[in-house]
DNA sequence: CGTCTCATTGAAGGGGGTCAATAGAAGTGG
DNA sequence: CCACTTCTATTGACCCCCTTCAATGAGACG
């Protein structure tokens, strides 16, 4: 596999796959944060899925849905050409067995964020989205039991992802700070606290 | 497949994999509608997934999020017990491929919800479910360019699909039917006047 | 006919959106 | 180094959509 694959670097915002296009290649994730959009005709938008290193990313056969994605931060792929990929997949149970496991992770993740989306109030969506971002984020550390990492999306970003407005997720940030259970600096480093208050205020 | 598979009838309602519960059974849904819901601890629940004849269902390998299965209709169900399912899909390298196929179809399926719960309004959401609903149901009919077919799901249902309360959907519905985009018989038949309004007024 | 479940409709309130002003950080160029 | 721009985030004021609470309606069934 390794020798087909070219290792390729990219800033942040960059379009990797447009809308209504197929995915051209397939990837490992090897450092950064992609994120997967869907956008409806008035340009309202929504983040759908956010895949972070080591995460592997494609869309095999033929998809009735579009979907755009984009480098959410800078971002390090291992890539490899979709017609190369299928072939491997054909001739390999076991590299198809590790794809169903990966998709069957990515379903689940789906369903537990549309609860997410469909139930909960602003305050526990950034919520969940900081706890979320704390276990998947590599680079998370804790010390003294502070967890501390930065976030992979703009304010206008994780807007998109929880289905709120960019005025909203700074309010919620806002109340959190005032709360005691984060701090904030730099606009993207947190500082976590107290991360079970946080998982409390997530909702589940 | 069909050897060691057994039919069984459920009437709606009917509770088939409780919270937290492994899959006892995979299944292929060959009459009714099955829903898929997550339930937070304070008691909001979100339908996460509708599973229409002649679906797939189950889940292999070993999950972390937990499901509730329910039959939202009376159904019909064939199936077959987890690890003999397991056994054949480790020995059929096509079997796998169909299961990869079906479940990329789920999460497409589920990506698109994404879109709907986190950023259409009420009316977007009662229209997109009618018309997802129309194109999924097996009975629906067109006659003289009237789409007719009957709700699966209560209002109650259609509320914890939508992430809306049953009130809001009752009178989505109502705004409908003064507009002239649907009539509705029995509380749960709809004719639809105009399939292209409603499609157009679910928002993509 | 009474009861139970399910759906509709109305009135009032609140959570989050919208609009707008301000603040901060990061460049850019003189 | 400092004005100037630009991009991003914060904060405030107002408003509207949806929720909440409550009453009524409509079938189904014993």
């Amino acid at each position: 596999m390794s020798k087909m694959s070219t290792q390729k670097a990219y800033s942040s915002g960059h379009t990797l796959v447009a809308d209504e296009e197929e995915f051209p290649f397939f990837a490992n994730v090897l450092e950064g944060v992609v994120k997967l959009s869907k956008i409806l005709p008035d340009g309202r938008q929504q983040i759908v899925g956010l895949q972070f290193a080591p995460d592997f990313m494609g869309r095999p056969f033929h998809s009735e849905s579009s979907l755009s994605v984009e480098s959410a931060t800078d971002t390090l792929l291992c890539t490899i050409p979709r017609r190369q990929f299928e072939e491997m997949l054909s001739k390999s149970p076991e590299l198809q067995n590790r794809l169903l496991k990966q998709t069957l992770i990515e379903l689940d993740a789906s369903r537990d964020w549309l609860v997410t989306l469909g139930r909960k109030n602003a305050g526990e969506k950034v919520s969940s989205y900081l706890f979320m971002i704390s276990q998947n984020c590599v680079h998370t550390q804790e010390t003294e039991g502070v967890v501390s990492f930065d976030l992979p999306l703009t304010r206008a970003d994780t807007a998109d992802f929880l289905g709120l407005t960019i005025e909203t997720v700074s309010r919620q940030l806002s109340k959190l700070k005032k709360s005691g259970t984060i701090e904030i600096s730099h606009n993207r480093h947190i500082d976590v606290l107290d991360i079970e208050e946080l998982k409390l205020a997530g909702g589940d």
